[in-house]
DNA sequence: GTATAATCGGAACTGGAGTTCCGGTTCCGA
DNA sequence: TCGGAACCGGAACTCCAGTTCCGATTATAC
């Protein structure tokens, strides 16, 4: 009998793993420019290797985007922490915003898992403790008096999803840089102010 | 010979006036709970007829979703009216913005409209001069120093989209009362603000 | 009342996208 | 080097939602 009760070897093959990148990273790629409904096949050609491949890796196109909502999370999670070395609070805080905003003015996968796969967003946030560096970042900005005191983290992701979103001036999936910045710009200062507009507690 | 030169009677019978009537207002329902994928053999199940007629009437599902664009967006325009009556401007401005972000959270058709449909979009508005509305009513605010100099119309619709949209905390299609009037709370503020953060021209 | 053209209903068709399946291929330990 | 388990590729299948089509029905003019 060999060492191991269960024969199986405990990783997967070389080939498996690299196999496994591609496809996320096509998918990445693809769904960055046509949204989650881009489709299995064309993300397979895309990652070169067949369908087949994908499905073994990811047994459901929904797998597939819980996968790349993790990835995509983790990523605003390094803006996070960046924004936590800066020494600026509120300055800190803001630029994570605009950082955030550009990533999903650019990236169609990450708007719409937010908009419309409530759940992965849950888990991808949750896996890469997404909304406790928020936390940290706000709480931060706040006590330096930057932002007001009555917001919390979990605005942000409401905040952020009116961004990739068409507008009349721009058909499309995408929107022109001067248009999400003139959001932002609203938000931003709706945020500084301190609590004119009484807000309902969450 | 007839008095009319063609002989094809100028109106079109009566039962299929209001089948018409009835298509629009089975799509009206079933998109505001559904979404605008909302499936043609239900609309004409609610409506009452069968899948034949809606087609006689809208070619495409595409003409039914701009039918009932115009529908919804002259709803919008009659809150414009409405407001345009009342004596505060402000104040006349931000109850506009309320009642059109809570119709949107109610009405999943509308802000899927704004999302995916540019095209719908813009006839509908147009249509029914909305935009004009809007200016109007945002100009008089502006006159009456209740909102920033550089604020626009076309950066409502912008502001709106962020609505009906999904967060970790209400997942599924419809956000808490809660959750949508913070999210307005914040954008009002940032309206009212005089320009801290600097806004870059449309 | 009757002719007839417009309208209706819904079964059947169609195309597209996710998923399955299995013969061929490749990696890895012995 | 060699055996075999793991893995690969992509044609084929399934399912579903939009659309078509035509015999039955009904409103309207005379």
């Amino acid at each position: 009998m060999t060492p191991s009760a269960d024969t199986l070897p405990r990783t997967q093959r070389a080939d498996a793993r690299r196999n496994r990148e591609l496809v996320i990273e096509a998918a990445r790629k693809l769904m960055a420019k046509d949204g989650l409904d881009a489709q299995m096949d064309d993300i397979a050609r895309e990652a070169g290797v067949g369908v087949g491949t994908v499905y073994r890796h990811f047994p459901t196109k929904e797998d597939l985007i819980y996968a790349l909502a993790e990835h995509r999370f983790e990523r605003l999670a390094q803006f996070c922490r960046e924004a936590l070395e800066e020494p600026d609070p509120g300055g800190a805080f803001e630029r994570y915003l605009y950082r955030g905003a550009e990533l999903q003015v650019t990236d169609r996968s990450l708007s719409e898992i937010m908009r419309d796969r409530p759940e992965a967003m849950q888990a991808g946030a949750q896996k890469v403790g997404l909304l406790e560096l928020v936390r940290e970042l706000m709480t931060r900005a706040q006590e330096a008096g930057a932002i007001r005191k009555d917001a919390e983290a979990e605005d942000v992701p409401m905040l952020m999803c009116g961004l990739g979103t068409s507008t009349p001036g721009n058909p499309g999936p995408f929107v022109s840089p001067t248009t999400w910045r003139r959001f932002m710009a609203i938000v931003i200062d709706g945020l500084r102010a301190p609590g004119a507009a009484e807000m309902p507690p969450r």
